[in-house]
DNA sequence: TTGATATATTGACATACGTAGATATAATTG
DNA sequence: CAATTATATCTACGTATGTCAATATATCAA
């Protein structure tokens, strides 16, 4: 993982709204647009434009079936940006993974 | 540790320039403010911004002696925060601590 | 094909952020 | 006390961000 990708996972996951959609997506399997806009008091472009960061920065897959997108979190980005935050703290020995 | 500050300490990670600083104070025992900007090409006032976010979100201390200032990272507040994010992706059963 | 539905894109706006310059505050040194 | 040094604060500026309204694009349904 580059420092952009590290960087931009920071920035996805600081932004509270978008940390609840990403939340809702890693608690479903795959989740739509839609359905996600209908669980925040937020419109349907803000929504888009949340998950179009989260997916930029490699947290959610798209999956476009129809009509629809079908968004799911990509547990393997998510663990390798908790990776890398372990090598920001010298000697933490607890946790992590060396090779991954 | 609550909403706010996980934000907080996520947007502090998310700003390159003030992660490879957080990574020299993380590196360093102690280490004043002028120690810090002489290791980076901008101002010590920036410096002095960036170490404000940093410890108001509670992931660098400061001890103040004389006219220095000497910050050091809080390793138990970065560990909380990678403990908070394992609770954002469900079934993750390695490396995180369920008690802390 | 026409209308409805799902998602993405664009433009705009208010706010926040990173940085620099100048200055203030505080402490050390002569 | 005066001068120097270390840090913090204030103001300003360009840029980025979160949101919405409007619209575009694409797909399904009748």
């Amino acid at each position: 993982m580059n420092r952009k990708q590290f960087s931009n996972i920071a920035k996805a996951l600081s932004d509270p709204r978008r940390l609840e959609i990403f939340k809702v997506i890693a608690k479903s399997r795959e989740i739509s647009c839609g359905a996600i806009a209908d669980k925040f008091p937020i419109g349907q472009p803000t929504v888009s434009h949340h998950l179009k960061l989260l997916s930029d920065c490699g947290l959610v897959s798209v999956r476009k079936d129809g009509q629809h997108s079908f968004y799911s979190a990509d547990p393997d980005v998510f663990k390798g940006y908790i990776n890398e935050l372990w090598k920001v703290i010298p000697g933490s020995a607890s946790g992590h993974i060396e090779s991954a």
